[in-house]
RNA sequence: GGAGAAAUACCCAAGUGGUGAAGGGGCUCCCCUGCUAAGGGAGUAGGUCGGGUAACCGGCGCGAGGGUUCAAAUCCCUCUUUCUCCGCCA
């Protein structure tokens, strides 16, 4: 959600920022601030008839004490009553409209962030070289299914199109990435939480997700309740909602949570020949991390996020690249978002693994998320997330990248102590 | 799943229709005393929205949302959460 103050006092600000994503939604702008002078005239209205009926609900009960006759002015009062209740009923319209426009508007991307789409990405750095193969090597669903890792076809039975199921060394490696992961996070100093993977509808409507992508994750309802929950798409669906509603002292600033889930998604419509195997699926593990910081705080702890999942890449000794999103990709609550993506040989393109972004203060102004500044004073706290990492690409990353002439996987060596020592998988 | 109870401030807690939501603890400040203490006094309902350059004025606020009423913490309805008992259960 963005102030409304700034879109009050700057809307052609507003406007050309938004027009960086390739949007245009200058006309929402220009209904928004319509109906906020409305609202707040209605509003003055309203609350001067209500500072009226006040009075003369502290009057009555004196007069009847003095045995005054209060048939009059309880009649008046009557008829105020039932004009401040039409009136309300207008501004509760005008509210409502008000905040349903609000919450179309995306986060404004960051000054130095490129307008335009995915083409105007721009990589930033380099890790690494392509690996070079002195034989043909194959792709990772061919791997996978050679060595036993993931099994494809009875995924497919048991959990429909897009479900895989890790087993043996597959399983293992997957198991040994999230462990390193979690104990590279722990080692600097994050919170681990295991949040509920079934969430309210207000940690959607909090993270930016709805109302706008409520399509895009799963529901779960029971035929005999009207209690309806989703199945979190991220663990920051989760994590930025834990403080929701809160008031953050200063020196619990910055906090640092990790979390490790799967994420269900729909991904409907979005799928692609070239994308099989475990490239895009309906449940993928993940480990997130998500920090609350000051807004002073919050350019640092990007850095802080991005360097923590190049590290794990790096130390996995992954070819990969650092993108800048241009402002057309970012997504829809971020105001700055870099990627990194990991190189599968296969498919001759990068592909993401981790997503690190700067809310700034809009996720924290949906879900009410404040701190106590060093001046006394409220302030939005700001809210970063990033993947650390994604497994369902490393995987096929590794795989590939990893392979043998004889078909057998090289384990990365970080990775062998959590898989009892294992060095290759063949 | 069934039955019952509860939700008021940082904490405890009173308040069953009527003018400023008691009281205590804690916290902040002041006084007295004079040093691990004790006593006295004052302040302490957050936050948000609207108006105003500001001091300030006004609206909302007792878990959430509706309703009844001139007037709701208080009465009615729906929901959420917590607790107790019963049932089921990895």
């Amino acid at each position: 959600m963005l102030d409304i103050k700034l879109i009050r006092t700057n809307p052609d600000f507003v406007k050309k920022t938004i027009q960086k994503r390739e949007m245009n939604l200058d006309s929402v702008v220009d209904e928004i601030l319509a109906i906020d002078e409305k609202r707040r005239e209605l509003t003055g209205k309203v609350e001067g008839m209500k500072a009226q009926q006040n009075a003369a609900t502290k009057k009555i009960p004196a007069m009847k004490k003095a045995g005054e006759d209060t048939t009059a002015l309880m009649q008046e009062m009557k008829e105020l009553s039932q004009a401040i209740a039409k009136e309300n009923e207008e501004l509760s319209q005008l509210e409502e409209q008000q905040k349903t426009l609000m919450l179309s508007l995306p986060n404004l991307p960051d000054e130095d962030v490129k307008a335009g789409g995915k083409e105007e990405n721009e990589p930033l750095h380099y890790f690494k070289e392509k690996p070079e193969f002195s034989f043909t090597p194959k792709n990772h669903v061919e791997l996978c299914e050679s060595l036993g890792m993931i099994d494809y076809p009875r995924g497919a039975k048991i959990g429909g199109n897009g479900a895989w199921v890790y087993r043996g060394a597959g399983a293992r490696l997957e198991w040994a990435l999230l462990n390193f992961f979690i104990e590279e996070h722990l080692n600097d100093g994050y919170e681990l939480i295991l949040p509920p993977h079934m969430l309210n509808y207000p940690c959607g409507y909090v993270a930016g997700q709805f109302p706008k992508f409520e399509e895009e994750v799963y529901w779960i309802q029971n035929p005999t309740s009207a209690d309806k929950k989703f199945m979190l798409p991220t663990a920051e669906t989760a994590l930025v909602n834990l403080h929701r509603d809160e008031i953050l002292s200063l020196e619990e600033l910055p906090k640092k949570y990790i979390a490790y889930t799967p994420c269900y998604r729909r991904e409907a419509g979005s799928y692609r020949s070239e994308e099989r195997g475990m490239i895009r699926g309906h449940q993928f593990n993940k480990v997130e991390m998500v920090q609350y910081t000051t807004a002073e705080g919050s350019d640092q702890a990007f850095q802080e996020l991005v360097g923590k999942a190049e590290a794990l890449v790096q130390k996995l000794g992954l070819h990969y690249r650092l993108s800048k999103l241009a402002a057309g990709d970012c997504s829809f609550s971020m105001a700055r978002t870099y990627d990194i993506e990991v190189w599968i040989p296969s498919m001759g393109i990068y592909k993401e693994v981790s997503s690190a972004s700067n809310a700034r203060d809009y996720q924290a102004r949906r879900g009410n998320v404040k701190y106590r500044g060093a001046d006394k004073k409220l302030a939005f706290a700001h809210t970063l997330n990033a993947s650390g990492l994604a497994t369902s690409r490393v995987l096929p990353a590794i795989v590939e990248q990893y392979q043998n002439a004889d078909g057998s996987v090289t384990v990365p060596e970080v990775l062998r102590k959590y898989m009892g020592g294992q060095e290759v998988i063949r």
